[in-house]
RNA sequence: GUAGAUGUAGCUCAGUUGGUUAGAGCAUCGGUUUGUGGUACCGAGGGUCGAGGGUUCGAGCCCCUUCAUUUACCCCA
């Protein structure tokens, strides 16, 4: 049988794992220092806790989990089974007979469910960060997988705008690390509502702000058309025009919106919450990112209420958004806990990764196979156990070690195998080493070689 | 779902208007070299040409069907 992966899954070998635990540390690094602690949720939730959170084409792309032991249901059962499943291949639909769990979307959903059922123990705001898989039943494509990581940062029980800015310094300083370029986008929720108020189009204000999102793709002309067909009044296009023009400095737009949305009380609140975050951003002291308001920004997830973030890298060919995030004022209101505002953000780790690897942005220190520092090479079945209690010395000593495990004809051939790990020393023992009772310390990159004590060798390699 | 591209050795790919025994590089193994790797040279193994059907004296190449992979749309990290 010849082995596969499922699509839209990949395996990670030692090369690629170093770098993506060398992004992954700085990103946590940084969590901690802003003071979120980790939790972690498993990998399946009940499929109840997730669909409704992520908007019509999300649930869509919920992974469900067939139910295990169906077929000992008994027969009765068995018949609503198979009603069941024809119902679910004719229309979109979801029979807790037959799945009842789901793999992961996200991280927030699950995470506002833990802090619901962990209210009592918690001390808020709360603050966690979360580094886990999550996955998506969607086609694969560039830069797109089915399974990925989310490395996220939420604070929940806190109405504050200074978490916002608060996250956005700690975007600046993973970036910054990270030296990725990223141009952050930034909008609020609530002025797309008001923007809706103003059109009298409240019930359409998805299908706005999904087509408005796309005007850096198809332009005024298609943002109108895909207006049209969506069944928007003229009347109200004909009103939005001057908000697909916006361009200019933040602070230029915030003044176009002003008057635009004198009229709405929700559209006024966004605005302010807008304000706010510009004017305090300078007291952040941003050093790496730019930060960017953009009314275009819309973000398909349903829970989000108020601020929403965006990044994008802003050099190279490949540019999706590497992270996500926003505020939502009533996530845990949904499994009945009101009242608990929270704000977070995501980093897509895969993506980021791609991007990276595209700028080369991968320092010299991480483009190794192997951290071991010497390689214990034997000529025979003595010298391989001299090797061994030679290894357990260097371990002692903080040196990482390998023996070579087996007696080979060619020697050569341990020599390969330190060369193709790139390893940077190899120890010779050979039966003179072990009357003399030393070693033979080689230096692969120059093919130097000199007879050392136990002591002298532990030296030479710390 | 819709549209395009691609499936040939373990990997990356050549393969002419259809013509004898399907090739290369890398990788693997062996040798030049029984106390020394990365270089060089010599040699070896490895293929139901994605699958099924058709056209033809003859198909890796043309036609049909099907499967897989991949890119774009939609949506998203």
């Amino acid at each position: 049988m010849k082995p596969s992966i499922p699509r839209g899954t990949r395996d990670f070998g030692p090369a690629e794992m170093q770098k993506r635990q060398y992004i992954f540390n700085i990103i946590k690094t940084n969590f901690q220092l802003f003071g979120y602690a980790p939790i972690e949720t498993p990998t399946m939730e009940n499929i109840t806790t997730l669909t409704g959170k992520y908007g019509e084409e999300g649930d869509q792309l919920i992974f469900k989990v067939l139910n295990s032991r169906i077929h000992e249901s008994k027969d009765d059962k068995k018949e609503l089974l198979k009603k069941e499943f024809i119902t679910s291949l004719e229309k979109s639909y979801n029979s807790e007979l037959l799945t009842e769990k789901a793999l992961r979307y996200d991280l927030t959903v699950p995470f506002a469910r833990y802090v619901v059922m962990n209210h009592h123990a918690l001390t808020y705001p709360f603050k966690r960060y979360q580094i886990q898989p999550v996955w998506r039943a969607d086609k694969p494509q560039k830069g797109r997988y089915r399974e990925f990581y989310q490395c996220d940062a939420d604070v929940i029980g806190s109405d504050s705008l200074v978490n916002e800015l608060e996250l956005i310094a700690m975007m600046d300083k993973s970036f910054a690390e990270l030296k990725i370029l990223v141009i952050v986008k930034f909008n609020n929720r609530k002025i797309l509502s008001g923007i809706a108020e103003i059109l009298n189009a409240s019930d359409k204000i998805i299908d706005i702000t999904v087509a408005i999102d796309k005007l850096d793709k198809i332009g005024k002309d298609g943002v109108i058309k895909e207006l049209q067909s969506k069944e928007i009044s003229a009347e109200a296009i004909t009103k939005l025009e001057p908000l697909i023009d916006l361009s200019g400095t933040n602070d230029a737009k915030v003044s176009v919106l002003k008057t635009f949305l004198a009229s709405s009380e929700i559209g006024k609140k966004g605005i302010e919450e807008i304000e706010f975050l510009l004017t305090n951003l300078s007291s952040i002291n941003i050093k790496h990112i730019n930060v960017e308001l953009d009314i275009t920004l819309a973000r398909g997830l349903n829970y989000y209420t108020g601020t929403i973030f965006e990044a994008k890298a802003d050099s190279g060919t490949f540019t999706p958004s590497i992270l996500g995030g926003g505020r939502y004022d009533d996530l845990t209101g949904i499994f009945g806990l009101k009242g608990l505002s929270g704000v977070g953000i995501s980093f897509g780790v895969d993506r980021i990764y791609d991007v990276m690897e595209e700028l080369n942005l991968f320092p010299e220190s991480v483009n190794k196979v192997s951290t071991t520092k010497i390689l214990l090479v034997n000529f025979g079945e003595a010298e391989l156990m001299y090797c061994v209690s030679l290894a357990a010395k260097l371990r002692a000593a903080g040196i990482n070690a390998e023996v070579y495990p087996d007696v080979v004809k060619k020697v050569s051939k341990q020599f390969e195998y330190a060369d193709k790990k790139q390893i940077p020393y190899v120890g010779v023992v050979g039966s003179n080493e072990m009357t003399n009772k030393t070693i033979m310390l080689k230096t692969m990159a120059t093919g130097e070689q000199q007879e050392l004590s136990v002591e002298n060798l532990v030296n030479a390699l710390k």
